[in-house]
DNA sequence: ATCTATTCCTGGCTGC
DNA sequence: TGCAGCCAGGAATAGA
């Protein structure tokens, strides 16, 4: 599940490749990936330079000569650089150099044009990266849900998914159903700087490949091997050796040390 | 603002 | 081996 350090992988390895280059042809095989809008998603993209790629959230973002290629990943969503197109091809552009895919299992994952950022990606909240200790804390402050929602709400901070709320939520010991507002400012501080901590190891590792992930050369992430609670339930806590457990947040599948994230 | 529930989608898993 | 039923999950959406 591509979250913020497999997109950062995947605009990496993929932005030397793109841009400076031209869209010869835009083939969009499944209407779902284009929302239904397959035509004018193919006629908008062909013909288009890339000038960059970049990262904003979980979103890639193509920007061109004329208007942004948003994508979003989703679960399966992947980015293929001169890949063999397979029975999970949904959108293949051919550029000038190279050819991409969109491949995307469970077809989730969304490539959409338009002329300005559009308003999903503009109202986004701030980069993890560019937040400072104080301005987390007093954002997580002024909020009243639980802490976990809150994490994995992209207009609070952009970039988390499930996999590294978790992680980040166990790295400074709190718990993911305490309340934001109730945190004390050097524990909000010390959360900021488990989720700035994990998604540095984590795009150090090249992200984490859990079933689908893999980067825009087809490589898997190593991250998932430093997953101190994610997908590890019932293997001991690496701190007190307590076993593992999952709970069920905010519909989410959530994984915790009920020793070291006590309520 | 914040909560819960629902929808989307399909490979892979469990259990019979 | 086959098949039904369920699960994973990000984001949008509806309704409380």
């Amino acid at each position: 599940m591509p979250e913020l350090p497999e997109v950062a992988t995947i605009v990496r390895t993929l932005a030397p490749h793109v841009a400076g280059r031209r869209i010869i042809d835009a083939r969009i095989l499944s209407p779902l990936a284009a929302a239904g809008r397959s035509k004018a998603l193919a006629a908008h993209l062909t013909g288009r330079l890339i000038h960059a790629l970049r990262r904003r959230g979980k979103f890639i973002v193509f920007d061109l000569d004329d208007g942004v290629l948003c994508v979003h990943l989703r679960m399966t969503g992947k980015l293929l650089l001169d890949a063999p197109p397979g029975k999970f091809t949904r959108a293949i552009l051919e550029l000038d150099s190279a050819t991409l895919l969109f491949d995307d299992v469970r077809q989730f994952g969304r490539l959409s044009w338009s002329k300005a950022l559009p308003p999903n990606v503009a109202r986004l909240g701030p980069e993890p990266f560019d937040l400072v200790p104080r301005t987390f804390a007093e954002r997580l402050k002024a909020r009243r849900g639980r802490v976990k929602p809150l994490l994995l709400n992209q207009a609070f901070i952009a970039g988390l998914g499930n996999i590294y709320v978790d992680e980040a939520l166990f790295r400074a010991g709190i718990h993911p159903r305490a309340q934001a507002s109730h945190l004390s400012k050097r524990r909000a501080e010390s959360l900021h700087a488990a989720v700035v901590e994990v998604l540095a190891e984590a795009i150090a590792a090249g992200g984490s490949s859990i079933s689908d992930y893999v980067d825009a050369q087809g490589r898997s992430g190593g991250f998932q091997r430093f997953h101190r609670v994610y997908g590890r339930v019932g293997e001991p806590c690496p701190h007190c050796a307590s076993q593992i457990r999952r709970i069920v947040v905010a519909q989410r599948g959530t994984h915790l040390c009920p020793r070291c994230q006590r309520l």
